[in-house]
DNA sequence: TTGTAGGCGTTATCAC
DNA sequence: GTGATAACGCCTACAA
């Protein structure tokens, strides 16, 4: 059993009461004996309960992130984000996967109510509709992450995905490109759906027509991009630019494409969104549109501190993405090797 | 404020005792009365608060993974594996990265003494040597998923990394190849040194010398990978297959090969180890060894749960590895496009 | 089968 | 400036 504040009290001769202002750097307490005190419990190895802490504050210094699952790279680099300003700020973070599945979601939120938890930060990507009420039902700050459902909370930050995606849509265009083909995500919810608009967008101010031939659907994920990359390769009129949902899509189109014996950029250029940490490592390094991951984990866990500790504000934050040129997208006809 | 026991008390028209009794399922409450208040409970939408049961139990339910960075896809695999059986048993996970720094890493521990932990996973690859007493001190169980450490612990689960690094190198070898070299990982700790030791017996039963101008250095990320083929590849005598510590090493190294105009495999096999989601998708298909990460990940938190319903079971696991062979190794000399 | 009472480790409100 | 005392929400003897 780890020492109480009571044993620290046996040892210094005062009742616990004192010892707890003395650790709290209370100024009620006789400077000498609160040395002494905080002497004693750090010699005796004394470590605050935050059980008990919490018990008597009803606060916990913990917040709930759920995501759809961790082993996406996209939400790990972001969870990384979040803890580091929790740790700062001294609050721990649970890490809840919904898995997509509406049981998980529900046990989830649960599980953050019961253990009490601050306020929760959301990004799952593919979660139910159903779940947003569920989670309100928490009653606690919540703060979203790359927002998957139209409306409805007051707290989020985001990237621009139809920014983003006229960025890149215009990028394509510039260079030449009329065929320009879009994989989306067909559980991308909201940020698909704005890809897709910024997407088409930017045909218009191009005076691209767009040709629904040229939307195909992913997943999301890398396998479906090779299908749908497949599927734009056995159309009569191939597009010449793919622009993908996200990198993970572009990483199953590029390999499509290797598959097919399809240069690119020289026959077909590809275009990602997300840049994770591998892009610029790929065959050929790939064009896409940088979401500062970490960095946006890093403010909504700021913000949602800010709401912890009691700050009215309401924070609907848009980051812009930024457009990375590298290697997969070239200028229409360009004779690359 | 949520209900509390006693709320439902007052409802029911009975002690809080019996509440309590009705909701944990005890035989000695009548039948008819304990559903009866758990109806009620139910329908106030009674929700137990862990932190007054963790209180009086002194158990919180509740693990720590600590981890060098969550960002690293492989660790976030292991992590939704230990998360799925955490939450199946009705454990929260606390995520901490240590960021392999010291500092970091004694305020986890902290923030896990205080938060009362009722168990520890450890994952922290380059964490300093100084981490291992520390975490010791916690006085909970602890297991570890790929000792990064010789020795001391209890618990582990690893993968058989001298075993993996042999079937990798045979592999090479049985292909014809004689100058094979091994880019190791700086921080790599005890699983670099496993997998070279691997390399160099497969190296020996193979009948070809161990060369010390084909043991180059990377970090485990794709940078470092880039780096040190470069390094192999500016040798007068080039080694003619490259095993790499793991796929994100070998990525990088594939990024270097590519931009060398080296042709992977026909003028070079390069080959990974642990088998990322992407590995497949890869330019060309990585060959690898396959960590079971998820499972592992679940493995590892079965056994702390064992452990921490008093189980008496002393755990040391290997997994072996499996070789997966893709397109990006092959026979000596073969003329590919 | 049920209720009363005490305790888990804190913080917070009173008196003194 | 300090010490009793009472919460916080739950569990668990012990008594009835």
């Amino acid at each position: 059993m780890p020492l109480s504040i009571k044993d620290v009290a046996r040892l210094a001769r005062v009742s616990h009461s004192t010892v707890s202002r003395a650790l709290a750097n209370s100024q009620a307490v006789n400077r000498l004996t609160a040395e002494r005190i905080r002497r004693i419990a750090k010699d005796a190895g004394y470590r605050p309960n935050t059980i008990g802490r919490s018990l008597a504050t009803s606060r916990t210094r913990t917040i709930g992130f759920v995501v759809t699952t961790v082993a996406d790279p996209f939400v790990a680099e972001v969870a990384a984000g979040i803890e580091d300003v929790a740790r700062q700020r001294g609050y721990a973070v649970f890490l809840a996967n919904s898995n997509a599945d509406p049981d998980r979601e529900v046990a989830v939120v649960r599980s953050f109510q019961e253990r009490r938890v601050d306020g929760v930060i959301v990004m799952a990507s593919r979660v139910g509709g159903l779940y947003m009420p569920l989670l309100a039902e928490l009653d606690v700050p919540i703060m979203l992450v790359d927002n998957q459902h139209p409306g409805g909370f007051a707290h989020s930050i985001s990237i621009d995905d139809r920014g983003g995606a006229r960025l890149m849509t215009s990028h394509l265009a510039a260079l030449g490109h009329k065929r320009i083909a879009y994989v989306g995500d067909r559980n991308g919810m909201q940020s698909d759906a704005d890809r897709m608009s910024g997407y088409a967008d930017a045909l218009q101010s191009s005076g691209i027509e767009l040709d629904a031939a040229y939307v195909a659907l992913g997943n999301g994920a890398p396998a479906g991009g090779l299908e749908a990359m497949q599927s734009l390769l056995a159309l009569k009129q191939r597009p010449t630019a793919v622009f993908c949902y996200n990198d993970m899509t572009a990483i199953g189109a590029l390999r499509a494409l290797h598959k097919a014996g399809v240069r690119v950029p020289a026959e077909m250029s590809v275009a990602g969104f997300d840049d994770l940490a591998i892009a610029s490592f790929l065959q050929p390094p790939l064009t896409t549109v940088r979401q500062p991951k970490a960095e946006m984990g890093r403010q909504a866990a700021a913000i949602l501190f800010e709401l912890l500790e009691g700050k009215q504000l309401e924070a609907r934050i848009t980051v812009p993405g930024e457009l990375i040129v590298r290697e997969s997208t070239a200028p229409l006809g360009s004779i690359a090797l």
